[in-house]
RNA sequence: GGCCCGUUCGUCUAAGGGCUAGGACACCACCCUUUCACGGUGGUGAUACGGGUUCGAAUCCCGUACGGGCUACCA
């Protein structure tokens, strides 16, 4: 692909960083998706750097558990907070001390500032200024006037303050009018007007930077040469810009691309929309410590990761064909960042599972075998034959959305069912068809070969002989091996079930039936 | 309120100035199947609105409306 190379001229990098709040969503796993394919293509590194600059969010797990979601999707990325490169420390606490002396450096170029207000001047500042067209002022251009900081007060009461060990934090000092533009992969030239923005913090009180100092330090030193991020971080876009012009200069800056926001019922998909609307909206179950609120994930649901990251991919992207079913290979070979769309997309779940069935039925039942096993083993059915299990889920496959409903499809196979759905025969019940089951039981026993055809044209030779439609006997034969009017073609199951555990279902079932 | 981004069937989307606006999910009907599904065939259904530019606009420009995001010492 002609591939617009970072000016800096060098290896792709790309890098994603979560924040370790808890849960990686939807939105979350597609940027790590994106990242990852734009990196393979281009032969570069991808990068996982933990966003944990704000400690009093930090939830204990959360890292691990972004670890895992990542192995599981198969979206391991080069250089990690496990698995270290060349640019560590990988975490922004770690980082602490590097972004200090780039604030400062900003403070004595003129752009940044050491502000001395307390979170209560901050509030009070707010209430003052809040009117009927203004409901959120803004620390900017003109509030900083009124405001204790390097601007207001005098060198030496600075310096005094600072000395003192006065609380502080360093805003950027936003340009009075100037035109930010920039270019973005994925909407093109995108501009604001500085005089509309506000001074942001971005060496915090604590010591700790903010994002937007952290992001643009971080990339410099990684040497990031594409940036791939949602798009509710494009209002902020411009301070990140001021500040690579101010501190590295734009010819170093990685290339942008906000990427569109997965949209829940109602806007930004949100992991309450999960619990309200019952879909997964994380890529596996998260239960945070601190509440033990659990959040289902698709791992857990009965997704394959082939399919989550097909779905996924799909969401605001697409190659310009009609296929809609792409395997990693595929995506990596055919993704271009510049085909992602600009508008949000929304989210529907019955199309996320036509996906997974899809998956399901690409598998082989050798393919499926170990999450299948998985997840019988977690409803209390023990497959001791991995054989037989891998017949029965060949044969049941293309009736399971999610891997979750190959229980109820194959249960029937390890488990003789007890409750037999009656209802449904008993109404034509009768002799005659007792007696044919009794005989047919003789005629199993003497069967020469046991495959459905065979079975069948048994079956049907009898039911004639008896004189009764074959029809009207395989629904209580269906019933009578599996409980129900569900599964795979009946003759198939008897050819499964073998002769013995046949017999013994209808022995067991007749005893219900003329009740 | 201000700023930014966006707008094609209910949903995800194709069509980059020129066929009857195509496909997928969902929904409906029929076929297949004496279970439930799969599958097959067909159907309902969209260019937000108003102006321009052009021989010609879903496509380019402007305005309006609507939707979303941001507006923290959170990311």
């Amino acid at each position: 692909m002609a591939l617009s190379l970072h000016p800096m001229n060098k290896k792709v990098r790309v890098r994603f960083a979560p924040s370790p709040t808890g849960g990686l969503h939807l939105g979350g796993v597609r940027t790590v998706l994106y990242n990852y394919l734009f990196a393979k293509q281009n032969n570069g590194d991808f990068i996982l750097r933990i966003e944990d600059t704000d400690q009093s969010r930090y939830v204990a797990g959360a890292e691990e558990y972004i670890m895992d979601c990542l192995q599981w999707a198969g979206l391991v990325p080069d250089e990690s907070p496990v698995k270290g490169g060349n640019y560590g420390p990988y975490r922004q606490s770690e980082r602490k001390k590097l972004y200090r002396q780039y604030a400062e450096q900003l403070v004595a170029d003129g752009h940044a500032y050491y502000a001395f207000d307390t979170p209560e001047d901050l509030e009070q500042m707010r209430t003052t200024f809040r009117t009927d067209t203004n409901p959120s002022p803004q620390y900017d251009r003109a509030v900083r006037e009124k405001m204790r900081n390097s601007i207001t007060l005098t060198a030496t009461e600075v310096k005094k303050l600072l000395d003192n060990g006065a609380k502080h934090v360093i805003r950027i000092k936003m340009p009075t009018h100037e035109t930010v533009t920039f270019h973005d992969m994925i909407r093109g030239e995108v501009s604001f007007d500085t005089s509309l923005l506000d001074d942001k913090v971005l060496l915090k009180a604590d010591g700790m930077p903010t994002y937007h100092l952290a992001v643009v330090v971080d990339d410099y030193l990684m040497e990031i040469s594409h940036a791939f991020r949602g798009e509710e971080w494009l209002p902020s876009a411009p301070v990140h810009i001021l500040l690579w012009k101010y501190l590295f200069g734009l010819e170093k800056m990685p290339l942008w691309a906000h990427l569109p926001l997965i949209l829940g019922p109602n806007g930004k998909l949100s992991k309450r929309d999960g619990a309200k609307y019952g879909f997964p909206v994380f890529a596996m179950n998260w239960t945070d410590p601190n509440t033990n609120e659990l959040v289902e994930g698709f791992r857990e649901k009965g997704f394959l990761p082939e399919a989550f990251i097909n779905l996924l991919a799909l969401l605001g992207w697409n190659d310009g064909s009609e296929q809609e079913l792409f395997s990693r290979e595929e995506l990596q070979e055919k993704f271009s960042i510049e085909r992602v769309h600009s508008g949000g997309a929304r989210f529907d779940y019955e199309k996320a599972k036509w996906f997974n069935h899809e998956w399901i039925k690409r598998k082989s039942g050798n393919e499926l075998l170990a999450p299948v096993k998985e997840i019988l083993q977690g409803n209390a059915i023990i497959p001791t034959d991995d054989l037989f299990l891998e017949k029965t889920i060949e044969l049941v496959k293309d009736r399971c959305s999610l891997l979750t409903d190959f229980v109820q499809q194959t249960s029937f196979f390890f488990i003789a069912p007890v409750e037999l759905d009656t209802a449904s025969v008993k109404p034509k019940w009768n002799d005659g068809k007792a007696d044919f089951f009794n005989e047919f039981k003789t005629v199993l026993g003497n069967a020469s070969s046991w495959d459905a055809v065979t079975l069948e044209n048994s079956f049907k030779e009898l039911a004639t002989q008896k004189n009764i439609k074959p029809g009207e006997l395989q629904l209580p034969l269906r019933v009578m091996l599996v409980g129900g009017k569900f599964g795979p073609p009946v003759f198939n199951i008897v050819e499964l079930l073998g002769k013995e555990e046949t017999g013994k279902r209808i022995d067991y079932a007749l005893t219900k039936f003329s009740i």
